[in-house]
DNA sequence: TTAATCACG
DNA sequence: ACGTACGTGATTAAC
């Protein structure tokens, strides 16, 4: 027996509009077409195509004129009109099902109802098929039947009955579904019923007299008011009858071969889904099916190789941590041909590119791993990125994205790299294919700015500063390291004896047990494990018992010695230095991260870690820092037009010392350190979206006090308050928010039912213009840097980017002119409303250069 | 693999 | 009624 899925279309289309219309915004594509109901149709199909794996697939819809309607003119009355926003998708969601090899069927005057019951029976008089029906209206119950069964949607999940469990649960058969409606009527239908007759009512009557013929010619046992409800309403339910019957004579030709599913043609879908912007879905789209034949030439003279004027290359390395790995394979590809280059060619290659129009995919590893200096006009990796397309390392997850083969670099790998020539070229292909594709994306939503002026540029500064790398004296902390190991044990055992068990301090769950179950020490919130044991929550009993103060320094010390004392040790390569990898195409604001190791978190904040930098020394004479200070306040300032702001960083106050002066309308010269403090709290909060809550918590301080605090600033700076109200409602309009230069971030949280995710949707919209805009400053300015510490020849080396400080590897000799750049690039890259300011720092090591 | 914790801006 | 500050990465324990 084969299985047909028949679908009901309309109900998918109006399910999924109406599941995310009542939150008033709509989602649509960028040209402001409506997206929403097609967006939940696809997702359903697709679902049902990969938990039904059906042979046959139809899906109906109604259209034109309702026969039902024609007839009985209250039928459906008091309904909405259908949206426009919604008519509008409809017949989109007939072009993706032919994208999608499904068939649908559509025949004026009848509803989709109707054709589903038609072809069920049809299927019904077949003995090679039988029927699933998809839908979550309950009307199509009646069509039920030993070979008939129904997929009833519920708001999540669903319920499949068959004739069995279908006669269990409601103890009538299926076909009563009609008689059930003909005296419970339905109200969204206006189909009037038997006025006063329920489904409670309605089933214990079915139950008892079968049917709605049998209740009327048993009326006379019927007792009292039912009785009396039935009799007065007897022609309406036997009118709703006939409406509440699916008709299933739909004159339609039925030949089951035109409903067979063979799968999506994937070009066609992507294009669609590309028009939607349905990016998650090309993500998730099954990869073609048929191998498409790889051609390409191998390489054994280079001189061989005669390039177009644009090629694509792509270099394969054998290990993800580039610094520590070689290359193994190149593959380049121009109009014509694909070339495969083994690996003791790869060196001599690069020069093939000089002057072509070159395109690539990750080329900061190519730089890093290469050392040459390749000339390449566009990253596909970091066109991603900008548009919102997967961007990993992985150069599978984008061309899984488009539907496009290859191995994922993981099993490569493990592999030993065997399949290499087949799997390059494939690449190199992929981005020669896809780079205009994905440049014109980049265009359209206007991010080749961002691209060319910031993100290309970027990629050879921080190539260099990964080449270049962080000296590293594992030596300097050898003395702190045997200090803390020995401090560590001595206050594992003090622990021990405190609490009068043997336990693993560093186990959460056993020091949640120890600290407020064995010693009852306090309360703590129960969470998934056991309790929350984190610093706050342990400070709150530091006074009740000595051993909280131990396990804070156990803490402390623990994570000093595994991550940094000795994690970082691990990464000194043979020339004695860290080479970090930073990842440009990973954070939601266009700020850079930085990994194996990360040193963009090296301790700093308190003394005795602080002394971890001491290792971090100069290849060269010193080690210079230049900070940008309070670069997110000072954006702030500027994007909000506050005045009072404004004209603070203009006149170059200490700006919390100025807030706290102006909350408590004092002097600045009565301004506690405290007050200070306190202030620069509340400040930071606002530039996250805090809560009274929030803040409350973070000093230690009321609720009500803590949002006392916030008003006053509200109060004091109008503009402020201003800015965030404005941001979040555009960003609620559009679903994206923009840097000052225009880098995009989407906000598809502000989209979601849920309130929380809303909220904090809304704190991201707020905060990202702030930290994005931030983010691209500063990487114009090490862009600028850059260029002018070659322009004028120095030694002195970029190496380190930590948000809104850089590091360089200076020679002394240089210092003069190296602070002359960077001051005058760092405060001047851009022009705003209020000037930006650098402090530098130098010395003989990071420790040293605060 | 995920959760908890803690290091940074 | 609910939960409660933005953006990261590394380590460890627990699942």
């Amino acid at each position: 027996m084969k299985k047909v899925v028949l679908v009901d279309g309309n109900n998918l289309l109006f399910r999924s509009y109406y599941a995310t219309a009542y939150t008033g915004t709509i989602m649509r594509n960028s040209k402001g077409f409506p997206t929403n109901a097609l967006y939940g149709f696809v997702g359903m199909i697709n679902k049902i195509v990969t938990e039904e794996e059906p042979e046959y697939m139809v899906v109906a819809f109604d259209i034109g004129k309702n026969f039902r309607k024609e007839k009985y003119d209250f039928y459906k009355d008091g309904r909405s009109q259908t949206p426009d926003d919604l008519k509008l998708q409809m017949p989109i969601a007939r072009t993706i099902l032919n994208a999608m090899g499904i068939a649908y069927r559509e025949l004026a005057p009848y509803e989709a109802d109707d054709i589903i019951g038609t072809i069920a029976k049809c299927a019904e008089s077949h003995e090679d098929y039988y029927s699933l029906i998809v839908s979550s209206d309950k009307d199509l119950l009646q069509l039920i039947s030993f070979e008939t069964e129904i997929k009833l949607l519920k708001q999540s999940g669903f319920i499949r009955y068959n004739e069995e469990s279908f006669k269990k649960e409601y103890g009538i058969d299926p076909i009563r579904i009609i008689d059930l409606k003909s005296l419970m009527g339905d109200a969204s239908d206006n189909i009037p019923g038997v006025k006063g007759i329920g489904e409670k009512t309605a089933l214990k009557l079915l139950q008892e007299y079968g049917s709605l013929d049998g209740i009327y010619e048993n009326i006379d046992n019927i007792k009292g008011k039912t009785q009396e409800k039935l009799l007065a309403d007897k022609d309406n339910a036997y009118m709703s009858y006939e409406i509440a019957t699916i008709y299933r004579e739909v004159p339609i030709n039925i030949d089951f071969e035109e409903f067979k599913y063979n799968g999506p043609d994937l070009i066609k879908l992507k294009e669609m889904y590309e028009e939607l912007e349905f990016y998650s879905m090309i993500k998730n789209m099954p990869v073609k099916k048929e191998k498409k034949e790889n051609k390409y030439i191998i390489v054994n003279d280079l001189n061989e190789i005669k390039l177009e004027d644009e090629v694509s290359f792509y270099l394969e390395v054998d290990d993800i941590n580039y610094h520590k790995g070689k290359s193994i394979a190149m593959s380049i590809t121009d109009k014509n041909n694909t070339y495969y280059i083994k690996e003791e060619l790869i060196k001599d290659a690069f020069k093939l590119l000089d002057g072509k129009k070159v395109s690539t995919y990750d080329l900061k590893k190519s730089l890093v791993i290469s050392k040459e200096n390749i000339n390449c006009d566009f990253d596909l990796m970091v066109a991603s990125y900008l548009i919102d397309m997967p961007a990993n390392e992985d150069i599978y997850a984008l061309m899984n994205a488009f539907g496009e083969k290859c191995s994922t670099y993981e099993l490569l790998k493990k592999n030993n790299f065997e399949n290499i020539s087949e799997e390059v070229t494939l690449k190199s292909k992929f981005i020669y294919e896809y780079s205009k594709k994905i440049n014109e994306k980049v265009k359209e939503v206007k991010q080749e700015e961002i691209l060319n002026k910031i993100e290309m540029p970027l990629i050879y500064v921080l190539s260099d500063m990964e080449i270049n790398g962080f000296k590293f004296e594992k030596e300097k902390l050898s003395e702190m390291k045997d200090e803390v190991v020995k401090r560590i044990d001595l206050i594992t055992h003090e622990i021990h004896d405190l609490s009068g068990t043997k336990f693993n301090v560093a186990s959460p769950k056993q020091l949640g047990e120890v600290l407020f179950e064995k010693m009852e020490i306090g309360k703590s919130k129960k969470i998934n494990r056991g309790y929350k044991t984190d610093i706050k929550t342990l400070q709150k009993y530091e006074d009740k018992h000595p051993i909280i103060g131990k396990v804070l320094e156990y803490r402390n010390l623990s994570k000093l010695l595994s991550t940094y004392l000795e994690g970082l040790n691990d990464y000194v390569l043979e020339d004695g230095k860290i080479h970090t990898i930073f990842n440009q195409t990973l954070t939601r604001t266009g700020r850079l991260s930085s990994m194996e190791p990360n040193l963009q978190n090296i301790p700093v904040r308190e003394e005795y870690g602080r002394k971890v930098r001491l290792a971090f020394v100069p290849s060269n004479d010193l080690i210079l820092s230049a900070d940008y200070s309070q670069i997110e306040l000072r954006i702030l300032a500027h994007i909000s037009e506050c005045q009072e702001l404004i004209d603070a960083f203009v006149n170059d106050e200490d700006i919390h010392t100025k807030v706290a002066a102006d909350i408590h309308g004092i002097d600045e010269s009565e301004v506690t350190k405290h007050m200070r403090s306190m202030a620069k709290a509340v400040i930071f909060g606002i530039v996250y979206g805090i809560s009274g809550f929030g803040l409350g918590e973070n000093l230690n301080i009321s609720r009500a006090e803590a949002s006392r605090f916030i008003e006053k600033y509200y109060e004091l700076y109008p503009g402020v308050k201003n800015y965030m109200t404005n941001i979040v409602k555009e960003a609620y309009l559009t679903g994206e928010v923009k840097t000052m230069f225009g880098r995009i971030r989407k906000i598809n949280e502000l989209k979601d039912t849920n309130f929380r995710t809303r909220a904090m949707g809304e704190r991201m919209a707020l905060n990202t213009p702030i930290q994005g805009s931030s983010a691209d400053i500063m990487k114009m300015a090490m862009i600028e840097v850059y260029k002018r510490m070659k322009e004028n020849n120095l030694e002195s080396k970029l190496i380190l980017q930590v948000h809104d400080e850089i590091i360089i590897d200076a020679k002394e000799n240089e210092l003069e002119k190296l602070k002359e750049i960077i001051k005058d690039a760092m405060e001047n890259i851009v022009k705003i409303s209020v000037p930006l300011k650098i402090e530098i720092n130098t010395g003989s090591n990071w420790f040293e250069a605060k």
